[in-house]
DNA sequence: ATGATTTTGTGACATTTGTCAAATGAATTC
DNA sequence: GAATTCATTTGACAAATGTCACAAAATCAT
């Protein structure tokens, strides 16, 4: 087994003890992908099979909203790229592109989902995943209507201090739903 | 098994057929409650053991701002109540209220999620519950960033009119994210 | 029914944020 | 390292929304 994916799979099997067997099952179902800055793995409109798992790099999600890129999040080391719409065979709201050049594990969506119905343990694997997403979605929702613009910002920065390292500041403006010109004037404070 | 959990358990259970003896474990967890308007299901800041299913009637859940009410979400009949900070025992962010005098099924979670891990239907069946959620808080995100306040209230309007007859349009405001002046100025025109 | 309470609507004004334009600064490419 | 592209900042102004105050309408309780 690929010593990367022991790492994705520890992530979403703590409540859980995993049999030798289950594991090979799922990495049956893994790649480890090496991409470029700028590749895109998921384009709008498009239905697409597979989810990933972010090992080393950044990857931002954005729609077109009147020609403008909305922002939509970001995800680090250790963070999972991918959609509900997406697990649900439905096409995508976003497109999906690479910030940095990165290293990605790649899951068969497909070939794993109907696995849920016949092997207890992977489908409590994929619950894991899905509640951690939703956790992920409940905290968004939160974040976006609990606070004004400058908390936001000012908890970003307190909470993911990584992300202004690493991705531009106009890309963090739409995510925070606020125009670049209105953050460059926050932080002039 | 009393006639409304039926309703309640086919809706999740689309996508596999529950064995007698599984549909008769969940039965177990499930009670009927009738409440009236204005009770308070679960207060913010506390943990709380239940999740509940909407036959009839009306909620809401809003969490406090500066001392005011801000809205997160309405359920009418047929929607779940609760979320996964709840499910997994966190303490609530939010006030969930009665809008309408209401018929709920009340699930015990702490008794029903340990069997997920010896009974596959059942971790299918809660998957499905939770997918249902997490592609709910999808729309919602897509909905709150995609739209202006005005195509907010104009979707709402098209997808959801029962909201206007049976909620205040203050709690509908606050929903929108724009206060209930700038809503009321909305639908002068 | 009647008075009290809650909900909704409207006006005047202040504040925030967006938009457009231009300048500066940083990073990338050849 | 010069040139080019991209990212960030700043200013001036317009547009949208919030706030406060109050009036009108609807709903509730006795």
């Amino acid at each position: 087994m690929d010593i990367l994916f022991k790492t994705f799979i520890d992530h979403f099997s703590a409540n859980q003890k995993l049999s030798e067997k289950t594991i090979a099952e799922i990495c049956n179902h893994l790649s480890v992908l090496n991409l470029d800055k700028k590749h895109v793995l998921i384009k709008e409109n498009q239905r697409h099979d597979f989810a990933y798992f972010v090992v080393k790099g950044a990857v931002r999600s954005y729609y077109l909203k009147d020609g403008v890129e909305v922002n939509t999040w970001f995800a680090l080391e250790n963070d999972m790229v991918g959609s509900l719409h997406n697990f649900k065979d439905h096409p995508s709201r976003e497109t999906i592109e690479l910030i940095e050049n990165s290293t990605l594990i790649s899951i068969n969506l497909k070939r794993v989902k109907p696995l849920m119905f016949s092997n207890i343990q992977i489908a409590n694997f994929i619950n894991a995943i899905i509640e951690d997403y939703a956790l992920f979605l409940e905290d968004k929702i939160y974040f976006s209507q609990m606070m004004s613009s400058i908390n936001k910002y000012l908890i970003l920065l307190d909470k993911e201090p990584q992300l202004f390292q690493r991705i531009p500041l106009t890309y963090i403006a739409s995510f925070l739903g606020i125009s670049r010109e209105t953050l460059s004037r926050l932080r002039a404070k």
